[in-house]
DNA sequence: TAAAAATACTCCATAGGTATTTTAT
DNA sequence: ATAAAATACCTATGGAGTATTTTTA
């Protein structure tokens, strides 16, 4: 059984006619002859009585034309759902790591909801190489990154913006009166730093091992809104991309240190698995990080 | 679309594998490539992931999986609904004279709605020639009538059954207690028979046409029932097939009149027309009258 | 390198067409 | 005589197979 079947049962059962059905269908009468045989052997009864000029069902015939309405109904629910052209809603799973979840997500997802209540977001929060695997394995639709640049050409990059990555200690504290302070006198002070994993807790590693220092943080924490809190009224020290201190800077919680010759920068990334199909959904967050972007 | 793309996008979809779900299903590799490239054509969009060795489904994918188990499980229940081996639940219409309907029917009509209650049952109470035309219109599904033997090839005779017809009487009428009554002697009675359009009234009609005999009865009545209570206690005569009297003859309430010479019959006799697809329900009712014509 | 899917190409099965016959009105 | 469906027969499409290439792990 095929749905041609299907159909062209559908259209002999209304029409009371083979010939009818046919020219309806643009088939010819030997045609559906042929199906309406073919569908009886498969389904081992009659399902037209032809009497004289007039064809009408058969009890199992009756029968049948329900589920035949049924599927075909079906058919062209699937047909009309998986049109485009209806409200977005499917799932979305995105990638992010902290720094972003917390200082670029929110707004985003402010939008969507309002805009999109359908659709279902998840958010795994996580290091850039988790991220990145998962991507790889096609178990999330976006990643949205802070980290150096990356480039593979299994992944599509949909953004990369720089951002700068400063110093950061409380407003009172002794350093942040201070101009053109030297690295090496920096580092003597008592850092506060995200853990080890992160993307830009590594970066500061690598610059400080290529310059020959090597020193311990006194306190790791994932919380870069934790890490800000710390700072506020203490003589601890942190290194944080400047978006995620931006307001606290604006607002006079915390100053960003004038370190001499230092300019240190990451990149916000957005990347999806190139063999991934791109559903509305992914590019409409897309089109939103990017506006944000701006 | 038709049925084949669907049960192989399940079975891909199952087994997150083009090559097991062609192995599974008998087809080659590529055929099934082909299915759902035609599958992903007609929907606008891609329906799995071909992300390394792992086939996924896409959200439309996901979607689209639910519309698929839908239109394949209705197309199974269809088979399983048509399958003889379910209880019989096809309507059933049958044509039947008077006679038949009040003196055969009711026990048919007793063990149908004990064994089969789902067969909804709709009878027709018409003379011959309406039923027969019916019959050949297709309205009715099988027709059991009393009369002459009727044949053709149109029909589909299932049940030939003879059945005589007699003259009835009060058993305390003057006739009854007579032997060998003559039938010109018996014509000066009054009688009550049948309307003129049913079948043993016009044989009776015959019968004396060729013997030139012409008489008016004195009632004319469809209702056999109410024609022998009319005969009880009272002088008249009617002419009814025996086994519409045989209960009332053995009980006493009406009387055989013993009439010299005279052997009348008539034919019970079931036919449905030949183009029609003899259901299960029509087979049954068919077997049930053959065993009480034994 | 191995395993999966896509592609290229071929073939034949079959769906559907034309013409004709059968059947019923 | 007419109209509908069935049948017979033929053709061409396209569905599925084989072999090969591409892709990715």
């Amino acid at each position: 059984m095929e749905l041609r079947h299907i159909s062209s049962f559908m259209k002999i059962a209304q029409l009371h006619s083979f010939s009818k059905a046919a020219e309806s269908l643009g088939y010819s009468q030997s045609a559906l002859t042929v199906q309406i045989q073919q569908l009886e052997k498969e389904l081992g009864t009659k399902l037209f009585d032809r009497i004289g000029k007039k064809t009408l069902l058969t009890p199992p015939g009756e029968r049948f034309l329900i589920y035949a309405h049924k599927i075909l109904s079906d058919v062209n629910e699937a047909h009309l759902a998986l049109q485009n052209d209806s409200e977005l809603s499917n799932a979305l799973h995105i990638g992010v790591t902290d720094s972003i979840c917390f200082y670029k997500l929110p707004s985003i997802l402010q939008y969507f909801h309002e805009n999109y209540p359908k659709v279902n977001i998840s958010i795994t929060v996580d290091d850039t190489d988790q991220l990145i695997d998962m991507m790889d394995k096609g178990e999330t639709d976006i990643i949205y990154i802070l980290d150096q640049p990356s480039y593979n050409n299994n992944w599509v990059k949909e953004l990369e913006v720089r951002e700068k990555v400063v110093f950061v200690a409380s407003p009172d504290s002794v350093l942040s009166q201070e101009k053109n302070i030297e690295l090496d006198s920096l580092l003597t002070h008592s850092f506060i730093l995200p853990e080890s994993g992160s993307a830009h807790r590594r970066s500061l590693d690598n610059l400080l091992a290529a310059k020959g220092f090597i020193f311990k943080p006194f306190l790791e924490i994932s919380s870069i809104e934790f890490i800000q809190r710390m700072l506020h009224g203490s003589d601890f020290i942190s290194y944080l991309p400047y978006f995620t201190v931006e307001d606290s800077v604006n607002n006079g919680y915390l100053s960003v240190l004038d370190v001499k010759d230092f300019h240190a920068s990451m990149y916000r990334q957005i990347f999806y698995n190139k063999n991934k199909w791109k559903t509305r959904e992914m590019s409409e967050f897309i089109r939103l990080a990017k506006q944000q972007a701006e």
